[in-house]
DNA sequence: GTTACATTCAATAATTCTATAGAATGATCT
DNA sequence: AGATCATTCTATAGAATTATTGAATGTAAC
C-alpha cells in the first residue's frame, strides 16, 4: 500500500526494544535499575539470576538501547539509559494494569489491602517535606537508601523494623516509601506500623517516580 | 530480599504483554488498527501477511490484552483495546528513537527532509479548522477516511494526488496528514505539492493521536 | 609481572516462537 | 438445509531464545 521495506525496517527495530521487555527477569532487572546504578553481581543478587545469565539479559537490554554501563573499579555499573525508559516501563504497567487478566488476579491477591491503604501522592509529600510536618521513612535495603534517597528521609529496612521501632514519632504522620508502584515493602511496612497503632500512610509509587519528576532527592555524589 | 513468587508472576505478566509488541508484524498490525477496526482480511491484505498469520498475531495480542474484537457479519472485526495502548505504542517509540542506532538509521535515511518539512501541532491545525483559514488534506486510502477523519478534511489519496490536483486550493494553505507519524504519505504529499507551488504542511503525528488527544473528529456510525 | 576477581564470551541442550498448509468452525445467504 | 465464505484451529518444521557450564578477557592490587 504505502510503503514496504524501509517501514517494516521501522517497525522491526520498535520490535528490538520491546523484546528487550519482554522476559520477567529482565523487567525485575528493570525495576533495580531505576532505583540507581547496580554491578551485575548486586543485581545477580538481588533477582537470584546467575552472574552469566544476569550478564547476558543485561547486554541484550543494552543492545536494545535499554540500558548504559560504565566501568567503575573492578565493576561495570549499569543504569538505565534515559528516563523515556521509564516511562516506557509505566506505560507496559498501565496496560497490563487495567486489562490483564492475570496482573489483575496477582494484583487482587498480593495488593488486596491496596485500596485500604490509601497513598499519598508525591506533590503533597513534597509540600509536607518542606514544611517539616511529616516523619519519612524509607524501608527499601540500606544500600538502596544509599544511593538516593527522599529529602529527610530515615531508613529503617522492613526486616529491621520491629527492633528499631522506637526511633518513629506516635504522634506525627509517617510516609512510607520504598521502589515503586509494585514493591511490597512499603505496603508491608504501613500495615505492620498501623497495627501497632502509628499513624502512617504509604507514597504512591516509589523512589524512582518521583526522582523521575524532578522532586528533590539527595544522592550520593561519588564518581 | 523482598519477595519472590507473586512480585515474579507480576513481572511475568507484565513480560507477556512486551511479548504482544516485539515482533515487527504486531507493530504493523497495531498501526493499522490505530486508524480503526478491521477484518483480519483487510489487515492481511495491508500487511502482506497470509490471512492465517494474520489471526494467530491478532489472537496472541487479544491474550495479551492489546486488543479486543466483535464479530460484525462474515467478519471479525479487531480494534485497540484501550488508549493505553497507543500509549504504550508511543513510549515503545521514544525509547527507540531516541537510542536505538538502528531505528535513527532509518530515519535518517528515509525521513531525511522531515526537519525540513516542519510540523504543524494538533492544537494550531485545530484552531485554525475552527477559523476556516486552513484546507485540511486526508492522504490516506479511502477507506481509512470512511471509518474516521478530521473535521472538514477532504480526501485525496496519495495516488490519485496527481489527478485530483484542481480541487486544491492555491492561496489557502493546506494541511496534509495521514496515520501517525511514521507514515510516509503526508510526507510525499508535501513533497509532491511544494514542487507544485502550493503553501502546504504537514499535521505532526497522525489521525490516531488526534482522536487520542480528544479533539473532534467524523466518524462513521454504522453499527 | 603475577594473582585475584568481576564480567563476558562460547558452546550446548531445552524450550519457545514463527510461518505454512490444510482441516474445522461458525455465521450468512439462498 | 445446503452452499459459501471469513476466521480459527491443528500439526509441523525451521528459527530463535533461554539457562547452564566452563573458558577467556580485562582491570586492579600486590
Amino acid at each position: 500500500m504505502s510503503s514496504y521495506s524501509p517501514k517494516r525496517a521501522l517497525f522491526d527495530s520498535f520490535a528490538e526494544v520491546a523484546k528487550a521487555l519482554s522476559h520477567g527477569s529482565r523487567l525485575e532487572i528493570l525495576e533495580q535499575l531505576a532505583q540507581g546504578e547496580r554491578s551485575v553481581e548486586g543485581l545477580a543478587d538481588r533477582t537470584g539470576l546467575s552472574v552469566a545469565n544476569a550478564s547476558q539479559h543485561l547486554r541484550l537490554m543494552q543492545r536494545a538501547a535499554l540500558l548504559a554501563s560504565r566501568r567503575e573499579g573492578k565493576h561495570v555499573l549499569y543504569r538505565l539509559s534515559d528516563p523515556s525508559v521509564l516511562h516506557l516501563v509505566a506505560a507496559l504497567r498501565k496496560v497490563a494494569e487495567s486489562k490483564h487478566a492475570a496482573a489483575r488476579d496477582v494484583i487482587g491477591g498480593y495488593f488486596r489491602e491496596r485500596d485500604a491503604l490509601e497513598a499519598v501522592s508525591r506533590e503533597e509529600l513534597a509540600a509536607r517535606i518542606k514544611a517539616g510536618i511529616v516523619t519519612v521513612l524509607d524501608v527499601r535495603p540500606e544500600d538502596e537508601y544509599a544511593t538516593g534517597h527522599l529529602p529527610r528521609a530515615i531508613n529503617i529496612p522492613l526486616r529491621e523494623l520491629s527492633r528499631r521501632l522506637r526511633k518513629l514519632p506516635k504522634r506525627r504522620e509517617i510516609v512510607a516509601y520504598c521502589r515503586g508502584p509494585y514493591c511490597v515493602l512499603a505496603f508491608e511496612a504501613v500495615a505492620f506500623l498501623r497495627e501497632r497503632g502509628w499513624k502512617v500512610r504509604r507514597l504512591e509509587d516509589g523512589f524512582p517516580e518521583w526522582k523521575a519528576a524532578g522532586l528533590p532527592v539527595v544522592e550520593r555524589v561519588d564518581g
